[in-house]
RNA sequence: GGUCCCGUAGUGCAGUCUGGAGUGCACGCCGCCCUGUCAAGGCGGAGGUCGCGAGUUCAAAUCUCGUCGGGACCGCCA
C-alpha cells in the first residue's frame, strides 16, 4: 500500500515515485490548482503538492503517489526533517474521512484539559509526544527483555486468577462461577509464585507483570502498572542489585543514548538523615542539618524536650517567603506530624529575622548560623521532635523548597539498602509491623536482636530510587521455616494462624527451598521519568483518571441480571443517609 | 474518609475580587477568494444550559450553600 514514510524521505529519495500513507496533518490552499497537504504517519510529515481540487481535510486518511522532488529555492522548511524536499505531481486517494478532531493534535494538545484527551485517547495518541512516549515504554520493554534473558533469567508466566491474600493492598476480586460465592484475587504483584518458582528450580526467573491495586491513584500510581518482576536462587544482595542494574541501565541507555553511571549505595539510615525519606531526590543539596547538640542546654522550651533536632537552609529563599507562605508552610509541616516548624531569615548584617529568635542564646545562633552555612538572604527551616518525625518533615520541606520538576536535570539513581526489618508499631496490637514484609530476610548479623531490640534489625531488603520517585523494592527472603515463625511471632502470628494465612505458600519450602532473593520496579515509572513526563498517564495507552473510572469505555458498568445470578450474587441498594 | 485548586463556544482563555443585556478574544470549523505556502494569507459566516441545582437580589457567569466532574496531595499503596 506504501513504499516509504512520510518522515524517512530525504533528499537521496528525489526522483523516485513513491507512494505514502497517513493522515492529513495540515492543508493550505493556493487557488485553484494549488494547494500543499502536509501528510503525517508516525515517522515525522511531509509535504505533498496536490491540485486544489481534491477534498481532503485535517485527519483524512490517503495515500499520496507522486515524485520525490527538491524543494524551489527559498521555500525549503528547516524546522521539517523533510523540509529539503516535497512529493509533487502527487496523486491523492482517499480512504478514510474524518470529521474535526474534538482538540488540536499538535503541541497545542498538551495544554488542553486532560479528559478530553483521555476520552478520545485513539485521537491523543497521534500525537508525537504520545508517539514517542509509548515508544519509549516499548523500547525499556525490549531492552529489559534482552539483559534478562542475557543474564540467564527465565520468562515464566504467573497466573492472574489467585487466591485473596490478607496482606497488602486491596485486591480487585473476580466472582468464581463454577463455585458461587466464592472469589479469586487479581495479583497485586506475582510475589507468591515467583518464590514456588525458585522452590521449583527455575534458579533465575523474570516476567513483565501486569499488578493490580484497590487503590487511590495518584499521578505516580494506576489501579493496574507493568512491573520487571524477578527471583534468584543462590544468591546474596549483591547478586540481586546487580541484575536488576543491569535492565536499569540497558534500558535507559536505550531510551536515552547515554549509559548511566553505576548506580551508588546509600543506607536507609543515612537517607533519613540526610535526606528524611528513603526515596531521596539527590538533583539537589538543601541536606538535613543535626542541630540537637546545638540546643542541648537550650532555655527554648519547644527545642528542650525535643529527641530531635534538624534544619535545612533554603539559600537565597527569604525574600520569596512572606509571613503568609510561611505560615502555610508550617501548617504544611504540621500536617506531615510535625508539632511545629520554627522559621528564620538571614538578615544583611547576618542576624536572624524570627518569631522565635528571642528565645535562642548568642552562642546557639552563632552555632546554627554556622552549622547551616546561613548567608544574607536565607531561609532556614527547623524542626524539633522525636527523630523519625523531624527527619520525614524536614524531607518533605526540602522537597517543597528545592525539588526540580521530574523533565529536568539529569538522572540520578541510587540504591537504598538495610532498611529496618519493622516499621513502626501497630497502634491496635502493640506489636511492630512488617517494614516490607514478612518474609524478608533479616541482616544475619541481627537475628539476635530480633527478641530483644526488634525495631534496630536491619533487612536485607532495599530500594531503587530515581530522583526521587521509589521505581521499585525486593529483599532476600526467608527460606528457613524456623526463622519464618521467629519473625511471624514477633508479628503476632502464631503458627496456627501462619498456616491457614499462608500455608499454600510455605509449606513448599519444607520440601528443599533454595536461599534466593528478588525484585520488582515499576516500567511506568521508569519510562516516565526517562520521557521526562511527570505523570505515569503520559506513558500509558489508556490509563485511567483518578476516579479510576474509564472516561472512554464508560468503564465499570453495571452487568445483567442474569450474570449477577449465575456468579450467585446480588447487589446492595446504595446506601442510604 | 480528608485538604487545596480548577470548571465560560469544538479547543485555549478574558470577564468573577467590585452583580447591570454573553455584539467577548484567539485557534479550530463552514463558505468564497488566492499558484510557493508550511501554525499560509484575505473576506464573510455559524457556533454558548457561563458544569448542574437551590438561595440572596429589581437583576447572578460574578455573591452564598449544595452537588457533579477534573487535578495535586494526605490517609491508603506489605
Amino acid at each position: 500500500m506504501r513504499t516509504n514514510l512520510c518522515g524517512e524521505l530525504t533528499q537521496a529519495d528525489i526522483g523516485r515515485t513513491v507512494t505514502v500513507a497517513g493522515w492529513v496533518n495540515r492543508r493550505r490552499e493556493h487557488g485553484e490548482h494549488l494547494a500543499f497537504v502536509d501528510l503525517r504517519d508516525h515517522s515525522g510529515i511531509v509535504q505533498c503538492v496536490v491540485d486544489n481540487t481534491v477534498d481532503v481535510r485535517s485527519e483524512y486518511v490517503i495515500t499520496v503517489t507522486g515524485t520525490v522532488s527538491q524543494r524551489p529555492e527559498g521555500t525549503v522548511n528547516e524546522n521539517l526533517a523533510t523540509g529539503q524536499i516535497e512529493i509533487t505531481e502527487a496523486e491523492v486517494t482517499v480512504l478514510s474521512t474524518a470529521e474535526p478532531p474534538p482538540f488540536p493534535l499538535d503541541e497545542r494538545a498538551d495544554d488542553v484539559d486532560e479528559m478530553v484527551r483521555l476520552r478520545h485517547r485513539y485521537l491523543d495518541l497521534r500525537r508525537p509526544r504520545m508517539q514517542r512516549n509509548l515508544r519509549i515504554r516499548s523500547q525499556v520493554n525490549a531492552a529489559i527483555r534482552a539483559a534478562m534473558v542475557d543474564q540467564g533469567f527465565v520468562e515464566v508466566e504467573t497466573p492472574m486468577l489467585m487466591p485473596t491474600t490478607p496482606e497488602g493492598a486491596r485486591e480487585f476480586i473476580v466472582p468464581s462461577r463454577q463455585r458461587p460465592g466464592t472469589f479469586f484475587a487479581l495479583p497485586q504483584s506475582p510475589q507468591l509464585y515467583k518464590q514456588l518458582l525458585m522452590v521449583g528450580g527455575l534458579d533465575r526467573y523474570f516476567q513483565i507483570a501486569r499488578c493490580l491495586r484497590d487503590e487511590d491513584l495518584r499521578a505516580d500510581r494506576q489501579y493496574e502498572f507493568m512491573q520487571l518482576d524477578l527471583e534468584m536462587s543462590f544468591v546474596e544482595v549483591d547478586d540481586v542489585l546487580s541484575a536488576v542494574e543491569v535492565s536499569v541501565l540497558d534500558a535507559a541507555e536505550a531510551v536515552t543514548g547515554v549509559r548511566p553511571d553505576p548506580i551508588p549505595r546509600m543506607s536507609w539510615l543515612e537517607a533519613m538523615n540526610r535526606f528524611g525519606t528513603d526515596k531521596p531526590d539527590l538533583r539537589f543539596d538543601m541536606e538535613l542539618v543535626e542541630l540537637t547538640d546545638v540546643f542541648a542546654a537550650t532555655e527554648f522550651k519547644a527545642f528542650a524536650s525535643a529527641g530531635s533536632i534538624k534544619g535545612i537552609n533554603a539559600i537565597a529563599a527569604a525574600a520569596d517567603w512572606g509571613r503568609n507562605k510561611l505560615d502555610g508552610l508550617t501548617d504544611t509541616a504540621k500536617s506531615f506530624g510535625a508539632k511545629g516548624m520554627v522559621w528564620l531569615k538571614v538578615a544583611d548584617d547576618g542576624s536572624f529575622e524570627s518569631p522565635v529568635a528571642k528565645f535562642l542564646s548568642e552562642t546557639e545562633q552563632q552555632e546554627l548560623g554556622k552549622r547551616l552555612e546561613a548567608n544574607p538572604g536565607d531561609l532556614l527551616l527547623l524542626i524539633a521532635d522525636e527523630w523519625h518525625t523531624t527527619c520525614e518533615v524536614l524531607g518533605e520541606l526540602r522537597n517543597r523548597m528545592g525539588r526540580p520538576p521530574v523533565s529536568e536535570g539529569p538522572f540520578r539513581y541510587v540504591w537504598i539498602v538495610d532498611f529496618p526489618l519493622f516499621v513502626g508499631v501497630d497502634a491496635a496490637t502493640g506489636r511492630p509491623k512488617a517494614g516490607h514484609h514478612a518474609f524478608c530476610h533479616p541482616r544475619p548479623e541481627d537475628i539476635d536482636k530480633l527478641e530483644s531490640d526488634p525495631m534496630s534489625v536491619r533487612a536485607w531488603a532495599y530500594d531503587l530510587v530515581l530522583n526521587g520517585w521509589e521505581l521499585g523494592s525486593g529483599s532476600i527472603r526467608i527460606h528457613d521455616p524456623e526463622l519464618q515463625q521467629r519473625v511471624f511471632t514477633l508479628l503476632g502470628i502464631g503458627p496456627e494462624e501462619a498456616e491457614s494465612r499462608f500455608g499454600f505458600f510455605l509449606n513448599p519450602f519444607k520440601y528443599g527451598a533454595p536461599p534466593h532473593g528478588g525484585f520488582a520496579y515499576g516500567l511506568e515509572r521508569l519510562a516516565a521519568i526517562l520521557a521526562g513526563e511527570e505523570n505515569i498517564r503520559e506513558v500509558i495507552a489508556f490509563p485511567k483518571p483518578q476516579s479510576g473510572l474509564d472516561p472512554m469505555t464508560g468503564a465499570p458498568t453495571e452487568v445483567e441480571q442474569s450474570q449477577l445470578h449465575e456468579l450467585g450474587l446480588r447487589v446492595l441498594p446504595p446506601p442510604v443517609d
